[in-house]
DNA sequence: ACCTCAATGAATGTATGCACAATTTTCCAC
DNA sequence: GTGGAAAATTGTGCATACATTCATTGAGGT
């Protein structure tokens, strides 16, 4: 096990919120005041308001005064915005794992987060299937090398995930996918510098316009 | 003057002490605990927390527990990682504002940042010059519409700003490039999308070989 | 002289209380 | 019944106090 990093009560209800508002259980318009978190969470409102204002910089809720912390939600301008730049910068990612020698270990663990993907894919577990997905980008991301890209990456996967799961539920088709991904992970490993760029392109690329044609076709204001 | 938005304690504490970083007044390096730099602003402990959770979001210092708050400086390594997104991000933003109809009055405003910049050049005021090219590209980023994306720009931007001051003081070599960023700004109004990109991307490239040359020559650790 | 361990001190993590500001409610005049 | 003003309620901004944890230092033993 780790050294088991001391959990400190800001971390805890980051945490904890983050969890709670990207499984929905915590819906985009939620709405409550500082108080009223901090004894959901049975502590004081100091290491709430602490990590309220990271979950601001997270782009996942906002502090409006006097009226407490809401839950962001996204609207199709913010939809178009978020994968204007993972169509960008995930591009950069796989282009720079690709020139560069790969970890083993980060390669078996991509791997089977592939290989779970495709039993979601089978068994239509959707929030499966998202999960790793996030995952398999996520670990990508920091594989990358560039932590200021990773982090710009895994903000902007978390702002949209439960919109995915919103959109991929109102698209009756099957998601699988899991081809695309191998697709990418071999161009990396083949150390294809090119290819790993435009497979990962095509992927965001296919992926937002499918979801984008959803959110037109319902006419969803936000999700 | 605007209806003056009421200045709370936080965002005074998070200003002086980005303008200080900023500066090189506090330099990177610099360490102080918490109740240190509550003192040095007169304020308690709370403020100035959070400023520095803010700070640190933005890349601007690290919080180091029993230590303090530590100014960051910027290695060879964050130096590549920093221009590797901004060669990708400007394009975008300069590509997206070719494309949609532009704000006279911010057109105005850029021309007038450029004439500031043609003079600091003449004058060979580097602080004035590097002032005027910050606020140049951030008014791109805020004009484009992505808030996301002028947000990772600008903090991308802050910072390597003073590593940028201490690279161009070395380099002996005078500063000019307005005709560079005139060039941009024309691709950008007479809307030709590939060239706004084009323009954007070469400019950041030179840059980033010019700085990144210099780094490496004198061996530096760290900026 | 060096290593170990305990004690002390300092800095952070957290709680609490107070003051101010804003919103809502209530009450009064018309 | 309606408009408005004043009071009450509520939430945040901030300060302060307390608890906890870590580092440093010094003393004592080997």
């Amino acid at each position: 096990m780790e050294p088991r990093n001391k959990t400190t009560r800001v971390d805890n209800a980051y945490d904890r919120l983050k969890e709670e508002i990207l499984s929905s259980q915590l819906p985009p318009g939620f709405q409550a005041p500082e108080p009223d978190i901090a004894d959901r969470l049975g502590m004081s409102r100091t290491p709430v308001r602490e990590a309220l204002i990271r979950l601001e910089a997270d782009g996942l809720v906002e502090l409006i005064p006097r009226r407490g912390a809401r839950i962001l939600g996204l609207s199709p301008q913010d939809f178009r915005d978020i994968y204007e730049l993972l169509l960008v910068l995930e591009p950069v990612a796989a282009g720079r794992l690709a020139s560069q020698p790969l970890d083993t270990v980060c390669v078996e663990k991509l791997e089977s987060i592939l290989d779970a993907m495709e039993e979601a894919s089978a068994t239509g577990d959707l929030e499966a299937w998202i999960e790793a997905d996030d995952m398999f980008h996520l670990t990508l991301a920091r594989m990358s090398g560039n932590s200021r890209l990773a982090g710009y990456l895994e903000s902007l996967v978390n702002q949209v995930r439960r919109g995915r799961l919103v959109l991929l539920r109102l698209m009756k088709a099957p998601v699988d996918g899991v081809e695309v991904h191998r697709e990418l992970l071999s161009a990396i490993l083949s150390r294809d510098v090119d290819a790993a760029r435009e497979a990962a392109r095509n992927h965001r690329e296919e992926a937002h316009t499918a979801l984008a044609a959803i959110f037109e076709n319902f006419r969803l204001p936000q999700i």
